[in-house]
DNA sequence: TTGTATGCGTTATCAG
DNA sequence: CTGATAACGCATACAA
């Protein structure tokens, strides 16, 4: 007895019974769809018209299986709801939707380990491209990137030492440029309010320590963080404890703008006028800073493009010709507004 | 002259060789993976200290090709960045990270079409189940998701005919609920301002018009609404034009917390008096709405706990049991504020 | 330009 | 409880 046709799996079309119906040796199939300019324009319509006619769809599976390399973008950032990130990835995505790559995205919570752990499992795919957010990864995390055996993106940040390339800005030289424009505005007591602590709101203080002392303002008790996650509500009452600390306090630069956002709330809660008797300024420039009143002075940053930069560069080491300029720095832009105008 | 070891891949370890230095043979380590139980203590110890040394990790592909079930959930949402969307996400993430499957995630930029072309390439992956955002699939996404042959969570809404299973909320309700707090509260030239307009917010709308009418207060005048897509600054431009329309206007439900947003800055601005003059409700009750001054009402939706449950169901669905609630309604939440507390 | 033989790493099937 | 064998669907290497 004959059994038809063992399926293991469903009774979807493959690639044998396109070429079957076509009249051509599976492998001119593979090809007529992956180089089509390899195979002739005859042979290359009546394929077409099997596959159409078939309803067939590559099988990604059986292909990473065959060629060793699945076509897949795995992209990791440490949280999935802070628009900062949602907007880095969303550059990832409108990159890469007219492409043959899919994307493997990874939450790492903004911890080393779960960033190890991700790697490894994005690792046994053999993904075309790696995407990763920041530069601090832990040793282990470092050596996974550096086995990865494709190209790898370092994104958000700048830094001295790429994996491969990298696509970011300083900042550290946010933070300065934000708190040297309170200085120049006229502010002097000027305090840094920071939730979450990450690293690179780490280096926004940094940069903030360092124009402060430049500046001979420096001083340790104007300066409030927390490891808690950033939110409105949460920059709201490290404003209270920063004035509580401070009462002189005439000005703060902030983590970023939900944190802000929170500052000006309270600030019209109790009354207290902006930019006169306190000066505001946030990080990142959401649609918001601009709209609310008095409108919020901001460090915009350029996430989207980073996200599509990182597409880019990726794609081209793909391709064979790697960028001649691994790190790519694609700044930042203050925007003065109200909320510093005094 | 011997090729060492022909792999055309990277040298990695392979289930053979696990196999080899544990004494076995490769299908008992296949096993011994996957359903411990069935091996015996002893070898499932040889086993596990081979994989360790040999630092195996499965190849997903292979495994996907050979079982002919890939081990991914999709996911299908039309925005990144929209919170509300970014949370559901985020839910399913973190329901998802301690489980063998991993996460295939689409943007379909509310385009129907581009849903489909994204069903059409998830499909081929023959992922273990599939999520997707929302109740309006075009007729072609609908027979795609039937046909997909695993289960299909829509999520974000409630409806009457699900393809598979449901769990979300009724958006009219919440818009009616939302209108009704307002004509209770005294108002009654009550504002509907809508962006993006999709699906949902057309049944917000609904709901607005269905307890305006039932008031005999509805006067298509008030409804304001645009396709662009929501923004905080667009609910301060869109407000501006609602006046300009009715003077008389004394309220307004807003499509979502970035219209109320823009709306009630537009208020400060302009020296509009929040509740008084004007009353504001938002829709999904984001964070700032509680810190907000004043503080803005608003519908609480619950999107992570969406995200969360539609993995559980489908978690339950892949497991056998189909759970006997095919539609879960989570419901909504009025959260009273200042900004109607007239 | 096209086809043949073979292997990718794993699991289903069925026998022991 | 364990193992040999045959797929799974496609692409690489090499011929023709």
């Amino acid at each position: 007895m004959i059994k038809p046709r063992s399926r293991r799996g469903g009774g979807r079309p493959t690639i044998s019974d396109v070429a079957r119906k076509a009249g051509v040796g599976a492998i001119t199939v593979s090809r007529a769809l992956r180089e089509p300019e390899r195979v002739s324009e005859e042979l290359r319509r009546q394929i077409q018209a099997a596959v159409d006619e078939l309803g067939y769809v590559p099988d990604p599976n059986a292909r990473a299986l065959a060629s060793a390399r699945a076509e897949v973008f795995g992209v990791l950032v440490p949280s999935l709801t802070n628009n900062v990130f949602a907007e880095v990835v969303r550059g990832i995505y409108d990159s890469l939707s007219d492409s043959p790559f899919r994307i493997q995205l990874g939450n790492t919570h903004y911890s080393g380990l779960e960033e190890e752990r991700l790697l490894q499992v994005f690792g046994s795919q053999r993904p075309a491209a790696l995407i990763v957010a920041g530069i601090d990864q832990t040793p282990v995390s470092r050596k996974l990137l550096e086995n990865a055996g494709c190209p790898v993106v370092q994104v958000m940040e700048t830094g001295p030492d790429p994996v491969d390339m990298m696509v970011g800005f300083s900042h550290l030289d946010g933070g300065r440029t934000a708190t040297e424009h309170l200085i120049e505005a006229g502010y002097c007591r000027i305090g840094f309010i920071g939730a979450r602590m990450d690293p690179r709101s780490q280096r926004r203080l940094a940069g903030y320590r360092a124009a402060m002392e430049a500046a001979g303002l420096f001083d340790p008790r104007l300066v409030t963080t927390t490891p808690v996650p950033s939110s409105v509500s949460l920059g709201r009452e490290m404003f209270r404890d920063a004035l509580a600390k401070v009462p002189t306090l005439d000005a703060v630069f902030c983590n970023n703008d939900d944190i802000a956002l929170g500052v000006l709330f309270e600030c019209h809660r109790t009354s207290i006028l902006v930019p006169k008797t306190i000066g505001i300024v946030g990080f990142n420039d959401l649609d918001m800073m601009q709209v609310a009143f008095p409108s919020i002075t901001s460090i915009r940053t350029h996430r989207y493009e980073i996200g599509r930069r990182a597409v880019a560069m990726a794609l081209a080491a793909i391709a064979g010709d790697r960028p001649e300029q691994r790190i790519v720095d694609l700044g930042f832009e203050l925007k003065r507004r109200e909320s510093t105008a005094r």
